[in-house]
DNA sequence: CTTTTATGTAACCGTATAGTTACGTATTAT
DNA sequence: ATAATACGTAACTATACGGTTACATAAAAG
């Protein structure tokens, strides 16, 4: 089995999770690959509906489809998933810092900006 | 500060990260809040456009509004993110297993569930 | 061969979305 | 007071989206 290092793009993940009946097959597939008419067995909506849900999906690799015989199989791949954790890496560090202390820092980024404009007015008002 | 145990619905969230737009004014708000103006000059698009984005991500809670005179300064709020990964973690195994044993696994328990239907026929097909 | 089963696609529909321009409102400057 | 600034909102438009029913295709069963 061959490894292509593919680059998943954010913008195809995201707008894949952002249907609630999408990351619902995702969180199925968890339990293990099932074929398209199962899946669709699963919701109240019908079997076409899943149908182009599953190509979303599969435009966004977030599934593999397997045909076997009749059925087509499908499989959660979880490496765009990968990229999600990446992207959400740089905000990590918000979790940890105080709102408090950002804020503070980063009004007094703010004044510096606008430091020129608001030169001339007086400047005690903060 | 009181600090109130808020639960953000996975569904705005994902729905306000399904922009790329709205993704970019995230990136820009980790350097630092801005007020809102400066956000949409950083955008090809019409400052209105940035203002209903804006709006989408404060009903999201990803950010929040400081009025300051006529300014109104928009902070990152990273709660939200933090769901998201929460999210994710049910799928961080995934990246661990070998995606072949998992198949395996998988076809295993679809083989079970359809053992029924298919023990009249032949039995020898896999 | 014909029928049934499993599934995808096409065509259509109502609603949501992302953009636009025009306007309203509150705050600061003159 | 009046003008300018920094926004938000309303109204409108084109397109995308999620759903439906009807149809197409391919494999398995009879």
């Amino acid at each position: 089995m061959r490894h292509r290092s593919v680059t998943y793009s954010p913008e195809s993940t995201f707008h894949a999770l952002a249907d609630p009946t999408r990351r619902a097959v995702l969180d199925l597939l968890r339990q293990g690959s099932q074929p398209a008419g199962q899946l669709a067995r699963a919701f109240p909506i019908s079997r076409p509906a899943i149908s182009k849900h599953l190509r979303l999906l599969r435009r966004a690799h977030l599934v593999q489809e397997h045909r076997q015989g009749r059925h087509r199989l499908y499989q959660l791949n979880p490496a765009p998933l990968r990229a999600v954790d990446s992207w959400l890496e740089q905000y990590r560090v918000f979790w940890q810092t105080s709102l408090t202390n950002l804020k503070a820092f980063v009004e007094s980024e703010y004044a510096k900006e606008t430091s020129v404009a608001v030169s001339k007015k007086k400047r005690g008002e903060n």
